[in-house]
DNA sequence: TCTGGGGTCCTAGGACCC
DNA sequence: TCTGGGGTCCTAGGACCC
């Protein structure tokens, strides 16, 4: 048995944690380069901002509805994020953080009124952390995602599903009749695992619903579809085939890839961007003790604007795996030299770690280039100046000073404060 | 004027081997 | 006119998730 537990328009509901006058308000929180609505508070939804619409298309209409909208702080949501997960993890035994705003918690050997103890859970995330939630149970992962979708529907939209199943909702424990219903007015295109191909492709041939989804038989499902998508209608049927995962895997790729703010044409700019990228990556790499054995760059033009594009990338192997930043960027820029050609309006440049392995393991060779034990010690002390004192508090000269040069430097024109990670950016309360 | 970022898994097809 | 069988590895592309 499983529960899912899933922070309501996550983003949207930080941001109004710290500032309660927008409660009553139409909020969207914007992508990098404030260009798109990635989390929108039911009021923005109501007036018809849709997810991952581009603000400029929709920025009218959501100002006439006196709407506001933030540039996204992920420093915020990934603090809140950990609080909100140290209390989710309190229903059982086991947790799999799934994302930055949903946790599986296992509830093998719990006993009791599970529904109970959901609602116990949400009053208490809501309370000690100000971010409400929906929580789904099931005897599948699957079965708890839908649940959980039950859980926000019921709670949002009224008639959509009965009204005792808002905010916690155990599909477990409903009679098969009262599960047929639910399954009945659950279009397949809200399955984990099914997106708006499948759904389509299914609504092409009559299956509109979940309830027609799951009695039809898995080996049709891998013969008409895939493996995977059997495996989510065998879990739907209430077969577990998807298991909880305590620790996150190592990671076996590694991107930092970004818009630039503004299009640039230069290989100086280029080169910049792509260090700063690379030093970004390596930085990630080191907090999973691993070692890159090849690097990627791309670049490329904007699709949505006029003009000739332009998009390629090139990869390099390293002599060793490294996690050395140094290296790192020098192997990037190699490739960015490679690939780079003038003339163009670049919009985007991504550096990309592959070949990933775990750190532990030192490949040596007759002649040493640099004293490995030095360099690990130097990117240690990198990385702890950098999170002390702040991203960018050292770094490499190709990466260009702050506020000079750096044209490609992402707009957040709309970043609220670092509230609970930055002492001179706590909030004041005022008597 | 203006369109995000970061992942995973699976499959098909090509290259190559004996 | 006709051209085997069995296998591995790699890559690109497509699907999905948040």
């Amino acid at each position: 048995m499983y529960a899912l537990v899933d922070g309501n328009n996550f983003y949207v509901s930080c941001e109004r944690n710290f500032r309660p006058s927008l409660k009553t308000r139409p909020v969207v929180v914007l992508s990098n380069n404030d260009g798109c609505a990635i989390s929108r508070s039911n009021e923005a939804k109501a007036i018809g901002i849709r997810m991952g619409a581009p603000w400029f298309e929709c920025r009218q209409l959501a100002e006439e509805h006196g709407a506001v909208a933030l540039s996204a702080n992920f420093t915020l949501y990934g603090d809140m994020s950990n609080r909100m997960m140290g209390i989710a993890a309190g229903m059982g035994p086991g947790q799999e953080i799934y994302s930055i705003d949903e946790s599986f918690i296992d509830l093998v050997g719990v006993r009791g009124d599970l529904v109970k103890r959901g609602q116990d859970v949400r009053e208490r995330i809501l309370q000690w952390i100000g971010i409400p939630t929906g929580i789904g149970i099931g005897p599948t992962k699957t079965l708890a995602k839908l649940a959980n979708h039950v859980a926000k529907s019921a709670d949002r939209k009224p008639g959509s599903y009965p009204k005792e199943f808002a905010r916690v909702c155990n599909l477990a424990a409903l009679p098969a009749a009262d599960l047929d219903s639910v399954l009945e007015a659950t279009n397949v295109d809200e399955v984990w695992g099914i997106g708006r191909r499948i759904a389509k492709q299914m609504n092409d041939e009559g299956v509109m619903n979940v309830r027609q989804l799951v009695q039809i038989d898995p080996a049709t499902i891998r013969r008409r579809w895939s493996v995977v998508l059997e495996r989510t209608v065998r879990e739907l049927q209430g077969q577990q085939c998807i298991s909880l995962e305590h620790e996150p895997p190592p990671k076996q790729e590694i991107a930092y890839t970004r818009s630039f703010g503004q299009p640039v044409r230069s290989l100086f700019e280029l080169t910049q961007a792509v260090t700063e990228f690379a030093s970004g990556a390596a930085a990630k790499l080191r907090l999973q003790n691993g070692k890159a054995g090849q690097i990627n760059v791309f670049i490329h033009t904007s699709p949505f604007r006029e003009g000739p594009q332009y998009s390629r990338n090139a990869t390099v192997p390293l002599r060793r795996p490294t996690s050395d930043t140094l290296l790192l960027v020098r192997a990037a820029i190699t490739a960015l030299q490679a690939i780079y050609k003038p003339g163009f309006n670049f919009i985007k440049a991504g550096v990309m770690l592959l070949d990933l392995q775990d750190g532990s393991v030192e490949q040596h060779e007759l002649a040493l280039e640099d004293e490995p034990e030095t360099r690990s010690a130097l990117m240690g002390t990198l990385d702890r100046l950098n999170d002390r004192f702040g991203r960018g508090t050292v770094l490499m000269a190709s990466a260009g000073l702050e506020g000079k040069e750096r044209s490609w430097a992402m707009r957040q024109n709309l970043l609220t404060p670092q509230y609970t990670t930055r002492w001179d950016e706590l909030p004041v309360a005022r008597a």
